[in-house]
DNA sequence: CGGTATCCCCTGAGATACTG
DNA sequence: CAGTATCTCAGGGGATACCG
């Protein structure tokens, strides 16, 4: 049986998993956000157009815990927290840039393609 | 073209779009199970372990909606319907892959992070 | 065999109010 | 400024039963 034809199982999973995360509202944009540098919290509240606190809370806690992103706390006061990129982050911002140039290279042909489906499928 | 820009916010919602649909639960598994040639319903079924038939049912039809696969309902006792890739499909699944390897490659990493993370903040 | 139609549950996500 | 705590709700997803 030849292993290396169809990805494992295990494969798949891991994949979905990644794929879910950065599929869900808002990681990729705050991603893109932090990808020309770091940015505090309501620095990257404004770049994000309509995101709520709690979810960018939510997001970044995640992004944190992935090790994605870093999270830096200067004490002073108002005090001031600081987020960027890891170099992990960075190879994830590369990877979903392929897929965001193969989106953007295809999404006005999917568009005609339900618009067609739309119109023979009543 | 300039890639130092910043994307602009109609890519970043297309962008955005495109993965939610792909970072749903079953889409990359069937399509994956696409990949090496045409598939009928229930073998689809088998081959994407603990789908529904209703999710089946529904991840079909919208990637037949969106063009990434074509359905051919060959008239016969029982009705026999094949599904495979199309060309955009195809090249979906190409871009999928890079992400997979990206995956792959540091799955253990974020593993890692998560477990660090979680013993730091208790 | 290849689906629809229903019902139901759980989670993602928003709004709002409060805190160090 | 940078969060946490609650409440709420829509919809993604599953189980089941039925249909051509």
């Amino acid at each position: 049986m030849d292993v290396t034809a169809r990805p494992a199982a295990a494969d798949c999973r891991a994949v979905s998993e990644i794929l879910s995360r950065v599929g869900d509202k808002w990681t990729i944009q705050v991603v893109v956000a932090l990808r020309l540098g770091a940015l505090r919290f309501n620095g990257l509240k404004r770049q994000v157009g309509g995101i709520s606190q709690q979810m960018l809370t939510r997001t970044l806690k995640t992004l944190e815990r992935d090790g994605m992103i870093e999270r830096t706390v200067h004490p002073s006061t108002p005090p001031q927290v600081e987020y960027r990129l890891t170099p992990l982050g960075h190879s994830l911002s590369e990877t979903v840039r392929q897929l965001a140039d193969w989106a953007a290279a295809h999404t006005e042909n999917i568009w005609e393609n339900r618009l067609r489906y739309d119109t023979d499928h009543p």
